[in-house]
DNA sequence: GTAGGTTACGATCAGCGTAAGTATC
DNA sequence: GATACTTACGCTGATCGTAACCTAC
């Protein structure tokens, strides 16, 4: 069974003649005929009966018009579900995000879109980098909000891209009342002989590689990539470490102090996507938002 | 929405890869592949995700894909459904047939299609033969049982074809006891003294041209299209007429005598049906049946 | 290398239009 | 003659195949 043809043979049908269902196809006659006697042979039944003054409907014919009108039902159905997730007039979109940027940037960015396309359905998943970029790659997560410090190589896995969002400063965290706390300008080497509390796996990394380019190994004691318990110990006079930005905004310890530090250099924030998923409605406006929530 | 594009659309999502849906489909993987990005272009959306061992349907994707499966199964569903019609394996068909033949040569060929086709449905319409070519005509009925008395032409609507099926004697019907009733053989001049009961319009019409052609006009005292009157009015010694044959089968009382009269030729049967509808198998049975019927 | 996919382009065939013919009113 | 439809046939364009290329494993 030809879809096309059954289409072709519900317009003969409510037209009540191959002429008048030819004039609102805007074809011919003849072109009409032929559909009709390709569907009747393809059936092996006659579908219409040619009356003088048009056709009759023959009872092949009736059932046929009743899957017809239901196709043509389903296609006029897909084609405005199409349109409804290309206009963001609905569809869904998943965020990963690590937990720092779940508490700061994403909420904003998830407001936003909800502003822009009430009908969009956003979700967020918390996830640092290296599992937000697997939830993108298995399909379980439409895109991911990641970071990298600088120095490290940033890849993403095949079939994937990514796109930088904004930067986010990296602070040293002091406990209150540290020698370096009021001291004009900070600088890691006179930190050597301190205790460190180290944050996520590649944050201690980063950490390592910056003691190391200042001359000497910190000496980490404690580690938790959970910006609440780090600054606890630090308050705690247990260590020092360093913060991003967006931590002490999601939740700053009234008992630590943040630091600038001369000559360090910000992470960078990316979303990271399935390379197709880039011409997406959705996921373009998911972009948008968070680039516009870190902007803003 | 292109409905083909959309089925090829539905063999990738069940293949899990374009490649694999070419190959079932037996084309080329360039040739789906233009498919899927003409469809993606349409709907303005990424459909799949092209990962490296296949592909991983996006969310509107998934959405189309349920819309192409009930489509598929419509299209299956009608395919089935023509073919029930062709293999009469369902369907319906509706047989006008005037009263005699409504009780003798219908109800066999009705039985002959039941064992022949048990799932065809047949219904039968009681109608004299210018009402039963009224329903075929009007589409009400898909096959008229008629009858023609010899002489009368016998034309059927435009776009009507009749089919003979056989022939139906006419017989002289008497009272008992009458003179004739015994006669080595009957001649209709000898009962031009006789009163006449008359039949239906056109047997009316056809007893008076062979009266005519016999050298006198009847002498016509009632009339009735219903044969179990007509042969209790003869009985009672009120008349006599003429009947067919079918209709002494239908029905004979016992106080009547049917003579054959040399040189009386009998009335033609047809069916007629849209012509058309000639095509159409469940009609082509019946008129199979029918002849069948009256053959044996 | 193998598997999956795309782009580019040529060739073929489905399908529409034109023209001519049939039938009914 | 007007209306409705069919048949015959030519032409165009959608669509499929071939070839070349890219990417990931």
């Amino acid at each position: 069974m030809d879809a096309h043809r059954l289409l072709v043979f519900r317009q003969i049908a409510r037209s009540g003649s191959i002429g008048a269902a030819a004039r609102v196809l805007g074809w011919t006659q003849p072109a009409v005929s032929q559909h009709l006697r390709h569907l009747e042979r393809q059936a092996g039944l006659p579908l219409v009966l040619r009356r003088p003054r048009g056709i009759q409907l023959t009872e092949a014919g009736r059932t046929l018009l009743g899957h017809a009108d239901a196709l043509a039902t389903r296609l006029h159905a897909a084609a405005d579900e199409m349109n409804a997730l290309a206009q963001l007039e609905g569809g869904t979109v998943r965020l990963a995000a690590f937990p720092s940027a779940g508490a700061t940037v994403v909420p904003a960015a998830m407001s936003l879109l909800a502003a822009r396309h009430p009908a969009l359905d956003v979700r967020l998943l918390q996830a640092e980098p290296p599992e937000a970029l697997e939830l993108v790659t298995v399909g379980e997560a439409d895109l991911a909000v990641t970071f990298a410090h600088d120095g490290q190589p940033f890849t993403v896995p095949s079939g994937l891209v990514a796109l930088p969002v904004g930067e986010d400063p990296v602070r040293l965290v002091l406990p209150n009342g540290h020698a370096q706390a009021e001291a004009a300008a900070v600088d890691l080497r006179s930190l050597a002989a301190d205790r460190w509390i180290a944050g996520c796996e590649r944050c201690t990394a980063h950490l390592e590689r910056l003691c190391l380019a200042a001359g000497f190994t910190p000496d980490i004691r404690h580690g938790s990539d959970d910006y609440v318990v780090a600054q606890s110990l630090i308050a705690h006079g247990l260590g020092i470490g360093l913060l991003p930005q967006l931590a002490l905004e999601a939740f700053h310890n009234p008992g630590v102090t943040a630091r600038e530090v001369p000559g360090l250099r910000p992470r960078a924030l990316h979303v990271v996507h399935h390379r197709e998923a880039g011409r997406t409605p959705a996921v373009r406006a998911a972009v948008r938002a968070v680039r516009d929530a870190i902007a803003g």
